[in-house]
DNA sequence: CCTTACATTCAGTTTATACTGAACGTACAA
DNA sequence: TTGTACGTTCAGTATAAACTGAATGTAAGG
């Protein structure tokens, strides 16, 4: 199969499982792909979409930290490509969903007073795995984002030598975001 | 009484952001805040939604190891509860998706052979981060596990390196998972 | 056999959201 | 001013999924 449109496609669906668009996920994809910054109507037509898709959805990948917008010289249009460090923001932000459900069960937890024995326990279970499993990933974010904006010298284990997460490119029009 | 139903309502909400039916996530929530297994009719009857809901809603949860069906002697009906390390198996749950998004960009990595060099470096920076911060929730769970069983009574300890296991105490119902 | 008490599945309806074309707004150039 | 080239928003349609009542299936009791 073509592999670059199965690739693209594939990242559509996956995007379905995840709160995002099916079109958000192929731009997704479609940007992982591309070495330059692309425009509004290079998207759109590549992926076969309106525009206004791309202009609606671009903007949710923008807010998630996921893309961002470039300015070129001399030009009006909008160009899109990923943030340095997309793969992470994805990572927090999932987080961030998930603190919403800890939250939750938190509050519960503190304002009611007169819960069985065995909800109680379930609230401090919530607890326990929270501060065990998901304290980690907090953690690890935090220090991957300390390596973050320095160029080489990167690797923890496994696997081969890596370059370092994408260099900035030239940022003339950063602005407005919600 | 706003605050057990509030908070059902609210799961139910924040249930729509994980994949999941708002009927799903009310019965979450329901099951958390119901020391005794419920009845299918039970919890149709508590959330005010059809039998039928419940019927399909029940078994997904069932399916992601959340819940889990008990039997009573000498009664015909099901009853449910959550299974014992719920809020580990959600954790599993999600884990797996991001695990399709991760292959996804694995595989795409290794059978283009024409990238550019500034695509080929993106994903390689997922694999970083992968391997940095998603391969610590993994071990984390597995940590977890190893001592896995009860339902509460030991307390947490943020931060320090290691969690250790606890002595077990009451065994509730270490059952299968999907 | 028939009836009762369940759970599940099916078919239809409602509801939400993705997606679109067209209108609109804006900035720039002439 | 007009005209052009953009991006965004709006109003409507299409699509998918949630949800339901009713039908179906199953086992036990009579």
């Amino acid at each position: 199969m073509a592999h670059p449109d199965s690739f693209i496609e594939r990242m559509g669906l996956a995007a379905e499982s995840d709160g995002l668009s099916r079109i958000a996920g192929r731009l997704f994809g479609a940007l992982i792909l591309h070495s330059e910054p692309c425009s509004l109507d290079d998207l759109a037509d590549q992926l076969g979409v309106s525009k206004a898709s791309v202009s609606t959805e671009a903007r949710r990948l923008l807010e998630r930290g996921v893309a961002e917008r470039i300015g070129k010289p001399g030009d009006r249009r909008d160009y899109y490509s990923l943030s340095s460090d997309f793969f992470a923001q994805i990572i927090r932000f999932r987080l961030s969903r998930w603190a919403t459900l800890h939250r939750l069960a938190k509050e519960m937890h503190e304002e009611a007073g007169d819960l069985p024995r065995l909800v109680r326990e379930r609230f401090a279970y919530i607890e326990d795995v929270n501060d065990f499993v998901l304290a980690r990933v907090d953690e690890a974010l935090r220090e991957w984002s300390e390596h973050e904006g320095r160029p080489a010298e990167r690797r923890r284990q496994r696997r081969t030598n890596t370059p370092k997460p994408v260099a900035k490119r030239q940022v003339v029009r950063g602005e407005r975001l919600g």
